[in-house]
DNA sequence: CTAATTTGACCCTT
DNA sequence: AAGGGTCAAATTAG
């Protein structure tokens, strides 16, 4: 329960990370909107543990796996214009030149926690999703191993995708955003030519669920606050936001009579969807109802969400709007933007008090 | 205790 | 042989 919560509260973050950028910047409509993927990614995330826990149906019901598009699906998505793409990562024609492969939407743009510990041995402490340990001392190591390691094989024959990614904006602009996956790094290595190390991930989740997928980070030379993002294989964990980001099945019935797959069950992915098709499949994604218990919430945080505006009790029913579905009557809805943008400080204060209360 | 990072060594590909 | 990718012991944080 408390993954759930703190994704959930990861979302909320998010959100207000958004918000500061909303004001000192101004981004692209694309940053924008991939940012409010990564805001609902971490919503989706939650909800698909909720599921787990059996806490509702929640969007289980309402989310075949038809239309299936991981984080980078997305952000393919959301640039079909390249030009448009890189004005948004402010990629110069040396950026383009650089590129190895047709240029993607940047996943990064959903923030990691992912530390590229190149980047963090001098300020250390913010590395990844636990503490991390501070450089050790050459002379602590002991001998290494002579037995020799067989079977041990490279060059996978899965997919491979390179994508450009902007160091965060806010915070600590030393660290590439997150993508919305959960990453444990295992290795690092300096690079001939470069002058950064290259970052080697893997899903924190391969011993549990198999997953395969991993990743290269690698700091551009040329533009410090770029990183060049290789992912190779699919996830395959629980974790994977993957399977969050269908279609709810009241939102299906338009695209499913348009979908060359929903009648077969083929589960092709949105990409391969025309982009009108694929928007709304994605609008649909943003639009799941969401029923959270708020009893445990301090009584005056319940006050503040009864008093939104929405008329919420002590169950905080927040529904985001779905527009092809008929708005439930029966309680009262929250509109996604109103959560992500309106609560954005008070929830952080919420879930510490929630935190606090479980310890 | 568990899980994460660091980092030198090992192994594979070119 | 060189360079890149992976392993795993050591170490640290929560």
């Amino acid at each position: 329960m408390d993954d759930a919560l703190s994704q959930i509260s990861e979302a909320f973050r998010l959100a207000g990370e958004l918000m500061g950028e909303l004001q000192a910047t101004q981004n692209g409509p694309a940053y924008i909107a991939a940012r409010c993927h990564g805001i609902v990614h971490a919503y989706n995330r939650a909800i698909r543990m909720l599921q787990h826990y059996g806490v509702g149906d929640v969007a289980a019901a309402a989310a075949p796996r038809e239309l299936d598009a991981g984080p980078r699906d997305i952000l393919r998505l959301c640039s079909t214009d390249e030009a448009g793409a890189s004005q948004f990562l402010g990629e110069t024609p040396a950026h383009l030149a650089h590129r190895k492969e047709p240029f993607h939407m940047p996943a990064g743009v959903f923030g990691a926690r992912v530390a590229p510990q190149h980047t963090m041995c001098a300020g250390a402490g913010v590395a990844g999703t636990s503490g991390g340990p501070m450089r050790r001392l050459p002379s602590s190591r002991s001998p290494p191993a002579v037995q020799p390691r067989q079977g041990r094989r490279r060059r996978e024959s899965g997919k491979r995708e390179m994508v450009l990614v902007p160091a965060q904006r806010t915070g600590n602009t030393e660290l590439p955003p997150d993508d919305g996956y959960t990453w444990r790094k295992y290795g690092q290595k300096d690079i001939l030519g470069s002058r950064y190390p290259r970052s080697y991930y893997r899903c924190t989740h391969k011993n549990y669920y198999g997953c395969d997928a991993k990743k290269k980070v690698q700091r551009l030379d040329d533009d410090t606050f770029m990183y060049e993002v290789t992912y190779c294989g699919d996830h395959s964990c629980l974790t994977s936001i993957t399977p969050l980001l269908m279609l709810p099945t009241a939102s299906t019935t338009t695209s499913a009579a348009n979908s060359p797959t929903a009648a077969t069950g083929s589960g092709l992915p949105t990409r391969d969807l025309p982009m009108e098709l694929a928007e709304r499949t994605h609008s649909a994604a943003l639009s799941m109802p969401v029923k959270l218990d708020i009893s445990w919430m301090p009584a005056s945080f319940q006050g503040h969400l009864a008093g939104s505006g929405t008329g919420m009790g002590s169950i905080a029913n927040m529904k985001m709007n779905v527009s092809t579905a008929p708005r439930d009557t029966n309680f009262p809805t929250l509109d996604l933007g109103d959560v992500m943008f309106n609560f954005g400080s008070s929830m952080d204060h919420i879930f510490s008090s929630y935190d606090r209360h479980n310890k």
